[in-house]
DNA sequence: CTACAACCTGAAGTGCAGTTGAGGTAAAGG
DNA sequence: CCTTTACCTCAACTGCACTTCAGGTTGTAG
């Protein structure tokens, strides 16, 4: 099996784009080294890595705190378990803090399908929708962090 | 209670910018009538759209998804029961999905938070390294439908 | 040894979701 | 009345995450 790839290879085990991985090697989340005659090849751990990001693009985690998580990952060999651990507690916790937003709003539109959206006191986009008449309200709160939820 | 708003006191009420509100009026998503003078006037229930394209644009779904859904409610008037509870189904529908994979995706995080990532067998991102190696494994599908989950 | 696929770089282009700026008009308070 | 604040349009700009293109080089299979 081979130790190296080149950088075909790579975007098709990893199924990403050669774009892409150039793209990454760019911002830096993913590292080559050359041959004689200046291609890119990869170590198998660049596979893992390319994972990580994956994981994180498709979670909406924009590419620079991917690559902030990433940096303490060390490169040119498997991230040793407490690297990883690290990181695994990390995004745990924005997956789970997401995860606990999205599950309010589904519960409060499934509150709405009986509701109908006739009756002010129960609907939460009735409450949703003035946040200077009823400032402090809950749902309105909810919102503004689940806008933050994976920045801070 | 006014019964019209202008932009500012719009954009006041629902937390979002002058310049989104004209850009949502471009796309379609809100309207408005003109004051002689040319200045734009909204109805209460414009802050009722609003709050759904809030909802829908945190929830991570494209402006042009939110557009459709809101073009079968009707405008210039309160969604009757009906619109709503279509809408409020289908979009109830995607958070359930994306809930489900959010949380597949945690747990698998979590078991490898003991795994420390040096176990092929157990380790998640292992497993998702290289789906030529192992194609049809599972987490890769799961990335995958995740990423088509609300295209759908 | 030659053809052809795969690779290289840098620049420009794409789509989304808005924001910013210029140059001008409308409305409200004193 | 006049000034200040809010508003108008249209065009251009931003940032993210890539993709596409042009023009040239390398690696490999027959």
């Amino acid at each position: 099996m081979a130790r190296e790839f080149s950088v075909g290879q790579v975007a098709k085990r990893s199924g990403l784009s050669v774009s892409a991985l150039h793209f990454y090697e760019r911002k830096g989340l993913i590292r080559s080294h050359r041959t004689s005659g200046n291609q890119r090849r990869y170590d198998r751990d660049v596979l893992r890595r390319l994972a990580i990001v994956r994981m994180g693009t498709e979670l909406g985690i924009p590419l620079s705190e991917v690559a902030e998580a990433l940096a303490r990952v060390p490169v040119g060999h498997t991230p040793s378990a407490d690297d990883w651990r690290a990181m695994s507690v990390l995004w745990h916790e924005k997956l789970d803090r997401r995860i606990v937003l999205m599950t309010r709003m589904r519960d409060e539109l499934n509150g709405c399908i009986g509701c109908g959206c006739l009756s002010t006191a129960n609907c939460p986009l009735m409450n949703l929708e003035d946040h200077l008449g009823r400032e402090g309200s809950g749902p309105r709160r909810l919102l503004r962090e689940g806008k933050d939820s994976y920045i801070s």
